[in-house]
RNA sequence: GGGCCUGUAGCUUAGCCAGGUAGAGCGACGGACUUUUAAUCCGUUGGCCGGGGGUUCAAAUCCCCUCAGGCCCGCCA
């Protein structure tokens, strides 16, 4: 069973109705890891309304969280909104400088585009904007009885974290006059109103109902899961270990009268080369940038075919290749009417439908059939990247898969979409060394011992009839095959040598193809080269 | 110190939570095709499932111990 699916049937035990909630603090810019934790909530939620339950997505975004520090992509300037928070404060230009007159917050700023990238991997959610919730009263309950078992609630934090509180340590964390959560002390609890002074020694009271204040992480996680009702959880494994924030949120959200939800802890991912991928931290990629360069359907391979607990180590170069031609061969051989026989192991059986459920999990589309993929008419990733190199020009790439039979008419937006992300990839560092198509100008040493004198007759007449010939593929590749012929030699051996002259290796995409793109020129005067150096 | 996760073929891994003969892809190797060229097709190779012990008719799978790697216990998913 696909672990989407098997969390589904966990849950199932648990109720028939549910909320998969996925929390993201807009601290900086989303990137991959934000990615999976969505995926992986979308992917449980499409486990249980297969099974037949009632579900949704609840994107709880915490704009209400402070703004800890001056991050590396944050100028000096915003020194002054730190402990503020991030729905109030303004987004920062390309140079890290707030933009004081933006209509849009810090907040909004970096999940704007996230939430586009969502659209586009088909992921379907509401949003809860945490400061709203605040505002509206949302947390007042759960404020309230916290501050009413306030020892309790320390106690607990105490025990399972193992870290001692202040003395005066209170379960809410009001917003000063200065409208920063820091250097506020506490000074009683008056329901409705906690009451506090600030490092002035201004006074002031902020009523729980209202956003003039929050609960700390650990009590407003919990406090999150009682009022919206949350059944099941994915969260990133630094919070599932003993003594986290888990641990003592299923502890606190009983005082409060409600189940934890179902946890489910996820390992990191990374971009291969790269350290773990932070939102606060100095990352030297945009994060998003592997969104650009990857088919939706690609990514959510990645994020279906790996267990949450397992690490995924995301190569962007070859390996992504190297993905997609798994996925597409997935596509292409898995058959809903050939299931495995009675007589196969339990074993098959399973890989057969953990496959199907990759596959479904997979599409952007939720309700897309999944045995609506028609192979023949399906232009691979891998072709792709190649065409996408010799032809600079959409008109041209679109002419060649016609003439391949790959396409018939216009293309279609995903075709679109897909090319463009393949051209962002080939522009990107991540592309491989090894799959960029690259004219030598130069004779390599290594392409002159791939042919010898006995090759001269070929190489020269070849070199007289291209340099006369209309320069079309089909044509160039009519004299590369005849004359090689009329010269007796072996069709691949030829083809290794032209190769080894014209791309410095001894195979590439066809050759035709990529002539046909460059000028007839640098053709001939690479020929010219190869016969000179047999001199 | 406490805890979580991972360890299966050269590489990436499925199968583990309902024990029942170790599955796949890539790579490598061999073959087929020959206006064919990072292609396609066919085949072969390759695993004492990290190690040890236990439970069982039967263990990759459950239990205990151990080794190795990653991570958390300061609000970094």
């Amino acid at each position: 069973m696909h672990w989407a699916e098997r969390t589904a049937a966990n849950l199932a035990h648990r109720g028939s109705s549910h909320l998969v909630a996925a929390g993201i603090t807009p601290s900086g810019e989303f990137h991959i890891g934000h990615i999976r934790e969505i995926l992986t909530c979308d992917m449980i939620v499409r486990g249980c309304r297969q099974a037949g339950l009632d579900t949704e997505l609840l994107f709880i975004v915490d704009s209400m969280d402070p703004l800890r520090k001056v991050y590396s992509f944050l100028s000096p300037d915003y020194e002054k909104y730190i402990g503020r928070p991030l729905y109030q404060i303004p987004p920062p230009d390309e140079n890290g400088i707030p933009i004081l007159n933006s209509k849009k917050s810090y907040a909004e700023h970096f999940l704007n585009p996230f939430l586009d990238a969502l659209k586009e991997l088909g992921v379907e959610l509401r949003l809860s904007w945490n400061h709203k919730e605040y505002k509206e009263g949302k947390f007042e309950n759960a404020s309230r009885i916290f501050l009413n078992n306030r020892e309790e609630v320390a106690r607990i934090l105490t025990e399972v974290s193992g870290r001692p509180l202040e003395e005066d340590w209170w379960p809410y964390s009001p917003i000063g006059h200065d409208g920063s959560f820091d250097d506020i002390t506490i000074t009683g609890w008056e329901d409705p109103y906690v009451t506090w002074i600030d490092s002035n020694g201004k006074e002031g009271k902020s009523h729980i109902g209202k956003d003039e204040g929050k609960l700390p992480w650990r009590l407003d996680w919990p406090a999150k899961w009682d009022f919206h009702g949350v059944t099941c959880e994915p969260f990133g494994k630094d919070h599932a270990a003993s003594g986290g924030s888990y641990a003592t949120g299923r502890l606190l959200v009983e005082i409060l009268g409600s189940k934890a939800p179902h946890p489910v802890p996820y390992e990191w991912i990374q971009l291969k080369g790269m350290g773990p991928m932070s939102s606060s931290a100095n990352i030297t990629v945009g994060p998003l940038e592997a969104l650009e360069i990857v088919p939706p359907e690609i990514l959510r391979y990645l994020i279906a075919r790996n267990k949450p607990n397992r690490h995924i180590e995301f190569d962007t170069g070859g390996g992504l290749l190297e993905m997609a031609d798994q996925y597409e061969r997935l596509l292409a051989t898995w058959n809903p009417d050939e299931p495995p026989g009675e007589d196969s192991t339990d074993r098959v059986k399973t890989a057969w439908d953990v496959d199907r459920a990759k596959i479904s999990m997979s599409q952007t589309n939720p309700n897309s059939s999944i045995n609506n993929f028609d192979s023949d008419a399906y232009v691979s990733f891998r072709h792709l990247s190649m065409v996408a190199q010799i032809r600079s020009d959409d008109q041209d790439v679109w002419k060649s898969l016609e003439s391949s039979g790959l396409l018939e008419g216009q293309p279609n937006p995903t075709l679109i979409d897909r090319l463009n992300r393949m051209r962002n990839w080939i522009n990107s560092e991540h592309f491989p060394d090894e799959y960029r198509i690259e004219i030598s100008t130069e004779l390599t040493a290594e392409a002159k011992t791939s042919f010898n004198e006995g090759d001269r007759k070929y190489l020269s007449t070849l070199q007289e009839s291209l340099s006369s010939c209309e320069w079309k593929s089909a044509i160039i590749n009519d004299h590369i095959c005849n004359l090689a012929r009329e010269n007796g030699m072996d069709l691949r051996n030829a083809f290794i040598i032209l190769y080894n002259i014209h791309l410095g290796r001894p195979h590439g995409p066809r050759l035709a193809s990529v002539l046909a793109e460059i000028p007839r020129e640098t053709v001939i005067h690479a020929l010219e080269n190869a016969i000179n150096s047999l001199d």
